[in-house]
DNA sequence: AGTAACTGTTACTTCAAGTCACATACCGTC
DNA sequence: GACGGTATGTGACTTGAAGTAACAGTTACT
């Protein structure tokens, strides 16, 4: 009889049998990976990854082709964690002033909750240098904050042109502090945040009120529907700041 | 007769005679680090400093005693290059705007003239990890900022408790949007620069006037007098932003 | 039974960091 | 002029982690 998988796909299902399966395997060894930082230290070694796998270094060697690739799939794997606790709360509806603050208040959570991770990912040890996926993570929060800021400057006739640069002038405001507030702990989270919150909104009504709008603590804003990744960044100039060098309206003293 | 030291200052000369020739050693390797940084590529072997210093390994671990040691002493003179140009920028007179792009400018002109240097010391390699020397030129740049901005807010009456983790967050602001520019140059420098400087003004101008204060591109601050090194950072609270709400929303406790 | 895909191991190579043992040069002291 | 303190330098080593090679067992489809 033929109810063998050949006689009905065509191919050898001793192939098949596996397919995904690796997907399965390599996610076992990111939450070793993720353990062993935890309990470890800074560093990470392959061979303490694989021990707390229960196995030896060659076979992780088989999921990850070397250690970038392991922290890698780490950075990706802290991308998610943090992009699903930042996205809703980007997202939430409620004045902008909110959902700055929900934003900077839960990238705050997820750091105290991974500092190990966020450290491993801060400064990659392994990832040699230029070209192999040189930050993967960190590249794809600030394309996704690009999207953000990019629909909200257009949201209010903006030119989108400064929305890269200031993604990832943001982003890395954020981090700074973040990694600063993780070695120190000099103040409380809420501190902190509250901090952050208040010089990115300032950032923010500033730049909306060079293009002449005026946006209150309690205003809304659409909420954004983030389109699936960043574009490249529209068009537009920098705002000329200073009357004297071009035009512009009335200087700031609004 | 006694001309000899020994007879003078109670000493053997010939312990003296060294004294201050470790500096210039120092140095000597530290140029020969530079060197090989513009030539090689973004990793640094020990033993290809050694040789470019025209000497080998042991000779170079003489005057450091580990790589982390080596590129401390990168960093700082890294730091030196940085600030030398950057607080005559933000200390110069003129109006505070002018200030700021000027300071922004000097800081991606230095980029622009040393991208390995800058890339070495944004992601360290052999600074394993936590205490020894963590980032002290990021640290002093950040202190050196916290000053300043610490005296801009006393200068306008206000608290200083956010000058600390504000200069944290406009170092990495700048930093991040750095590496970004760096690594893709997808823009001019001044126009970088030009959307850099505007972000800083407006979040600089913003947090001025949740305290009351507004400030145009064209009004002066009293020229900073930066103190010797950072204080730790005054007292004040962070500015209550939203007059409705009252705790914090977003993410958790503190 | 034969075999394609996995499972896993021990033992190796490689490379850079860092150390050791040893030899030489300068120059002030005696 | 011999002595010796501080430097100069070298080649050969050790160490540790990344990564590889060769080999052996298991499962389940053909």
């Amino acid at each position: 009889m033929n109810g063998s998988v050949k006689a009905v796909t065509g191919t050898d299902a001793r192939r098949e049998r596996w397919d995904g399966h690796r997907a399965d395997r390599r996610r076992e060894f990111v939450e070793a990976a993720l353990r062993v930082l935890e309990s470890g230290g800074t560093d990470l070694p392959m061979e303490a990854v694989a021990a707390q796998a229960g196995v030896t270094k060659p076979v992780l060697y088989r999921y990850f082709a070397d250690k970038a690739a392991l922290v890698d799939a780490l950075a990706e794997r802290g991308s998610q964690i943090l992009l699903s606790r930042l996205m809703p709360a980007i997202n939430s509806d409620g004045p902008a002033l909110a959902r700055i603050r929900a934003a900077v208040g839960a990238y705050f959570a997820v750091i105290d909750e991974h500092p190990d991770l966020y450290r491993l990912l801060a400064r990659r040890p392994g990832t040699d240098g230029a070209q192999a996926s040189t930050e993967r993570d960190k590249e794809l929060i600030s394309t996704t904050l690009t999207a953000v800021i990019s629909d909200a400057l257009c949201r209010f006739g903006l030119g989108s042109g400064g929305a890269e640069p200031w993604a990832h002038g943001v982003t890395g405001l954020v981090h700074s502090t973040g990694e600063w507030w993780l070695r120190r702990r000099s103040m409380s989270r809420t501190r902190v945040v509250e901090y952050v919150t208040a010089l990115i909104w300032s950032a923010f009504t500033g730049i909306l009120r060079e293009g002449g709008i005026v946006l209150g603590p309690q205003d809304p804003v659409p909420a954004c529907r983030v389109p699936a990744a960043g574009r490249p960044a529209g068009t537009g100039s920098p705002p000329a700041l200073d009357p004297a060098a071009g035009p512009i309206p009335g200087g700031g003293t609004g």
